[in-house]
DNA sequence: GATGAATGAGGATTCATTCAT
DNA sequence: TATGAATGAATCCTCATTCAT
């Protein structure tokens, strides 16, 4: 349970003076992880150092020893964290509702979200994507990669029920490749040049799936 | 003239001894050269220790320094050689003559060389890739992208001639980041399926520029 | 500000343990200072290992980086420290009264001091001397010796009102240079024997100097 | 023997080829030599690279190592060779017959050849001087040193009979010390501004001495 | 809990020296 | 013999991690 001060298991109930102190540590390990997803983000996870990353958190690199065993567990956490967030937001991107809609519009409400949110955790993409990452970290790139990936031959399921899984894997793989290049040239701009990008990116997709489906979806 | 044993100054006609030595001089250089594009791909550069490349080439660490003054200039000289060829292989890939056929063939025409190529030397996409790379080898990276990037432009600009410079830019720009995150999958697997995912990019490509085209070239 | 622990910002009102901390700092920039001092005396600069002034400091080589960047910061900080107490001490030896004594008097005022303060601080001596030393420290060397000889050719033109400014330099510098050489020797020896040399210095410049003397001084 | 090829203890008669071949050698060590001589002067003896030395001498370090051991054998022979014309030429200076004529005449024959050898073997004093120097070169030096410093006292000895040898090393080690560091200001200089110095040298031992004569000597 | 000095293994790099050719 | 590539110990320096206060 990375986060937790080690050496206290508070099952008991607390009396004020202890949660004061919990919330406190909480402050710090959110401190802590906002100053990692800075770090990584300017110079990714191995150049990162934790006395830097101590020093953006204002505190001594002994105070973060004590929130975290070691730098790994930085990354970990802050990956975590970011992926649960992510996979909330997926639930609500991949919402059944949005499924029986129609190819762009369903693009619009899958995409859109997901943007959003990485533009908002440009930390999530650092993370999810160097190299020279630790095996932890990649498990969780891994998951994250796995996980969406099965949502995505979900949906492609039901546009083209009679493709193969291996047909389904493949597509799907195209489909976050495209997706993860473009978020890249999203990331890289900024306002109206920003929103070309993402319509580019939607009619990419539109244009690759749209000869592919077989099963009509708005009856 | 990186790669060159410093202090040599052999102006004078060698015989067959000095010639033997030159001989070993760039086996070692290959050698190294060889072993560092192993240990990049595996670790990427920052991670990437001399005396590791030293160790997978077989030598002590003082030999690497006798044919490469630091760690960067292994890099680069990998980078550029591995550069040099791209680039020729590129001056065949977009040969005049495969710009006036139509789509297809002119995307099997360009893509195939280059994927082939790629395939061949993983390494080099480790290099032209990776963060935390100082700055020679950055500038190589960009040298490529913005070389590609004109290519790209130029073929797209016959094809499409009363399209705006920065939407050529643009879907330039998703072009190559469909190819590149595509190349991930492709690199990522063999034989059969490999070829699925070459044919697949192929597709995506294909429907996303089709509609684009504007002037007809097959006249 | 070198000796000062890196990444410090301690402009807050502290309280009893930092001061005691900064205490603990400044007790190891003594050490390590007072070790290098030793090391520099022995073995010259060049020749001085930071994990040998570390070890005589009795840390380790981490501990001297938190304190010195690098080991050039060592000299140059040792340096300044001693350039900064010589500087006051000459103020002192070279006191305007002093000036108006006659000869012998004078160089007793002046040399006295100057010869206390070397053989108190000998590695003072050993880093203005030595060669294979980087920029910085030879430096404030040719600052000192511009210095000292600035002062001495003060001296010497109220001594000599009419001799040249080629003529006061070269005098100048070869009474540094005798003063140098003889303290070489009032180093190398102790007790009356050290005594007797410093006599015999005075003599030596007493008498290069009375011949030339055009200008009273005590009226 | 250092200087003599290893492995070859050639006493027996010998014929052309081997003359030659040793004559190569000769020719060899006196490249290397001069090269060393060279290289200590600019860098001193510490930051003195012996493949800095191979390549002065315009041979390979393997080369120099067929003809000297080590590094400090070459510093070793380098002063040892100058040592040798030092002592030759220390022997003409210190003449009897010179020692016969009055202080002003002795201090020139004496010091003009010294002198004259010096500027003409700058490398001689570099090597005497350094510190950082090994124990080998460093005995060469002591032993120098206390060469010159007896003949010194020999002299001196006709000039005051009556002085206690405790006083007569006193006074040759001032002698000697105001000498060195005359020269160190000799040989930072050219032309006339050398030939001032000189002068200037001569004056300061002779109104140093001259008080101290008590033994006639020219009748 | 917080601090920041201390640790020490590890990495890049140099250079005296050796050895195959 | 000459060559110059090869060696590897030693150097400077960094940084993840620990510990006394």
């Amino acid at each position: 349970m990375p986060g937790t001060p080690k050496g206290k298991t508070t099952e008991n109930g607390e009396t004020a003076a202890p949660r004061r102190r919990q919330a406190r540590g909480e402050r710090r390990v959110s401190q802590l992880l906002a100053a990692a997803a800075g770090v990584f983000c300017r110079t990714g996870y191995a150049a990162a150092s934790t006395n830097a990353i101590a020093r953006e958190a204002g505190v001594s690199p002994g105070t973060l020893y004590q929130f975290f065993p070691n730098k790994e567990a930085i990354a970990v956490e802050l990956g975590g964290q970011l992926l649960q967030q992510a996979h909330e937001m997926h639930g609500q991107a991949f919402l059944p509702e949005n499924l029986q809609r129609p190819l762009p519009e369903l693009l619009d409400a899958v995409l859109d979200p997901v943007i959003a949110f990485n533009c908002e955790n440009p930390a999530f993409w650092a993370l999810m994507h160097g190299s020279g990452i630790p095996g932890a970290i990649d498990q969780e790139h891994q998951q994250l990669h796995t996980n969406l990936l099965g949502r995505v031959e979900g949906v492609l399921h039901t546009f083209c029920p009679e493709a193969g899984p291996a047909e389904l894997t493949r597509t799907s793989n195209m489909i976050l490749g495209i997706f993860k290049s473009s978020l890249d040239l999203i990331l890289a701009h900024e306002g109206a040049e920003r929103e070309a990008y993402i319509a580019e990116l939607k009619t990419v997709l539109l244009r690759y799936l749209e000869p592919m489906i077989t099963a009509p979806h708005s009856d």
